[in-house]
RNA sequence: GGGGGCGUAGCUCAGUUUGGUUAGAGCACUCGACUGUCACUCGAGAGGUCGCGGGUUCGAGCCCCGUCGCUCCCGCCA
């Protein structure tokens, strides 16, 4: 291929086919940049070498028109040599041109300089054909495919069998919508698409499957986001008699390599810390640990305050945590606003703030202190105190916003830093703070930690899950859990999650069950978000840029076209009418 | 479902603050000149439903109301 050739390639007679990324016509010679996936390649038309006709044909291409160029690849002079091409020590001296594939003007440029910006969004989808000719796109996609076959490799190599599931399915209850597709056949009655493969490959390890994974497609039908796609890529592992160490080690692996195909040294093991830990020093589940800035319970200090807002608090059974930030002293009013604001938002009725100053503490709630405080504190000169006295279910979340505001102000995301972290033994179960009602926090297949059942039977709002996170920079990467493999357990859990009746068990979970009672190992896996990965290692901000026909956050897919409406008579084969109105 | 940003030539944008003659620039495109360029250069030209609809006004790209599209965020996404 033309992008590919080089020095040692000095002399051969070639016939390179691409597409014409520029032209530069000086008169009597001219020369075109050829693209390929590989890169540009220049070819050189001059009357000493190229007949006056095939000059003139090659002078009439449009850029983006598809050519096939033929000619003996030369050296090029050394005042001549381009740096920046990867083929820039050589060029083709052309003898004859093809032109193949005609193209109209392209509606949005292929060929940009470092420092335009590309076309809007919405012109980049409807114009994808052109859009994935460029060379970042094409780039994206190249490292994507490299991943996937990273990821073969290394599974492969562990003894792991890529096993394919079905894309329709039976509608699960895995927290977000279904996408339904009719049946034809059975007036009536739906499939739905896959929200992860879940519980077919619970059901591999029941066959004797062993070691299953799947670069698997998965859909939800949920409102999108730049790092959110109604269809997305899952890396998806299960394993047959192993615990959580051996999923965690394989996972580690797994990322060592991902993140060696784009060149990055990664050091394994990761550092863990149980999900408590991380609530209580972040506020958050998948703590950003590049910078400190950590949560810190005062509620000694402010015990002996005077302010009605904290006393209420703290008679409610709420604390008073705070995060101290460095240089926050020098903050106006208004930027201390905005974070308050931020504060309201992620749902706490305020933000205490307090400052050093002179050796005297200042803020709306100074006086209320008691005259110990200062020392209590420790609060040094310029340092900010942001507090939320409130319930934990109320200040870990806007603690968390809080502190990833502040690090982004204070310039302490650095993007060059990666910290790998696991976040281990989450709960099992989210009580609702009023109905008391238990959700699974994970998914309803996760097995509770043995210990803490026997313990406390009577109450499961306390059992600990054999759950694990995998994050990175405060985004979680991929996650999973050891399952439950006692039908028994698996019933119990139903039950606790508002299941109660063994007849709506078996019909929604009824293969589960079944796989489960047929003589199920202890198993358990993890699955990867296999674009957020590719998103990550090849430098884009949004799923779109490692995705070839991504949809917009409105769901549609502007290119093809897509969702559409379909003839009447279709839907009447599908036994379904639409809503009047 | 809610909040913010954007929408002017094929593309990227200026013009909107304070309504007023014929809406501009760069790139791309067309034509012409040019024999070593590499974002070639130079000259000329063509190119506009100011997203769409309605309103205010003597007059709207600019003000008001509505609406559509793209985007970022909240809700939602176990």
């Amino acid at each position: 291929m033309g992008g590919a050739l080089r020095r040692a390639d000095v002399g051969a007679t070639v016939t390179v086919g691409g597409w014409v990324h520029r032209s530069r016509d000086l008169g009597g010679q001219l020369f075109l940049a050829l693209r390929d996936r590989e890169g540009l390649l220049q070819c050189s038309f001059n009357p000493d070498w190229t007949a006056p006709a095939v000059i003139a044909a090659a002078a009439a291409v449009g850029v983006e028109s598809v050519v096939l160029i033929e000619g003996t690849v030369h050296a090029r002079p050394a005042d001549q040599v381009n740096p920046e091409m990867a083929t820039g020590e050589v060029e083709v001296r052309a003898t004859g041109i093809r032109v193949v594939g005609p193209a109209l003007t392209p509606a949005i440029p292929v060929a940009t300089s470092k420092d335009t910006k590309p076309p809007a969004e919405e012109l980049r989808l409807r114009h994808r054909v052109l859009d994935l000719r460029r060379p970042e796109l094409q780039h994206a996609l190249m490292l994507r495919h490299r991943l996937a076959k990273a990821t073969r490799d290394y599974l492969s190599g562990l003894g792991y069998l890529e096993l394919e599931t079905p894309i329709l399915t039976k509608p699960t209850p895995e927290g977000a919508r279904d996408f339904l597709v009719p049946s034809r056949v059975h007036a009536g009655e739906f499939y739905a698409l896959p929200q992860s493969p879940q519980i077919y490959k619970q059901l591999f390890m029941c066959c004797g499957f062993d070691r299953y994974f799947q670069i698997a497609r998965c859909f939800r039908d949920e409102d999108l986001r730049a790092d959110r796609q109604l269809e997305f890529t899952q890396i998806d592992i299960e394993a047959s008699f192993i615990g959580r160490e051996d999923i965690i080690t394989m996972a580690e692996g797994l990322v060592r390599a991902l993140w060696a195909e784009a060149g990055i040294a990664v050091e394994t093991p990761f550092p863990r810390m149980s999900y408590a830990e991380a609530m209580e020093r972040y506020g958050c589940d998948r703590p950003d640990l590049r910078y400190g800035l950590e949560i810190r319970d005062l509620t000694a200090v402010f015990r002996g305050s005077e302010s009605g807002i904290i006393q209420s608090a703290l008679a409610a059974g709420g604390r008073v945590r705070a995060i101290v930030v460095p240089g926050g002293g020098a903050w106006s009013r208004k930027q201390v606003d905005e974070l308050e604001a931020i504060a309201k938002q992620a749902g706490a009725g305020g933000l205490l703030r307090l400052k050093a100053h002179q050796g005297a503490l200042e803020g709306p709630l100074a006086k209320f202190l008691p005259a110990d405080a200062q020392a209590a504190l420790g609060l040094q000169e310029g340092e900010l105190l942001l507090g939320v006295a409130a319930a934990d279910r109320i200040s870990s979340p806007a603690l968390d916003r809080v502190r990833q505001e502040c690090a982004a102000r204070l310039g302490l995301v650095d993007p060059a830093v990666r910290k790998f972290l696991w976040v281990l033994d989450f709960p099992m179960f989210d009580q609702d703070p009023e109905t008391g009602a238990l959700a699974a926090v994970h998914h309803p297949f996760t097995s509770p930690n043995a210990e803490d059942m026997a313990a406390r039977p009577d109450a499961p709002a306390t059992w600990r899950a054999l759950a694990y996170d995998c994050v990175l920079n405060g985004t979680e990467l991929g996650g999973g859990s050891i399952r439950t493999s006692d039908p028994a357990v698996q019933s119990r859990m139903f039950q606790l999650l508002g299941i109660g009746d063994v007849r709506e068990q078996e019909r929604r979970f009824g293969f589960l069950l079944e796989g489960l009672r047929a003589g199920a190992p202890p198993h358990g896996g993890i699955a990867f978000g296999f674009d957020r990965i590719a998103m990550l290692l090849a430098n884009a901000t949004s799923l779109r840029d490692v995705i070839a026909f991504p949809k917009t956050t409105a769901a549609r897919a502007l290119f093809e076209g897509a969702p559409t409406q379909v003839p009447v008579a279709d839907l009447d084969e599908l036994h379904i009418r639409p809503v009047e109105g």
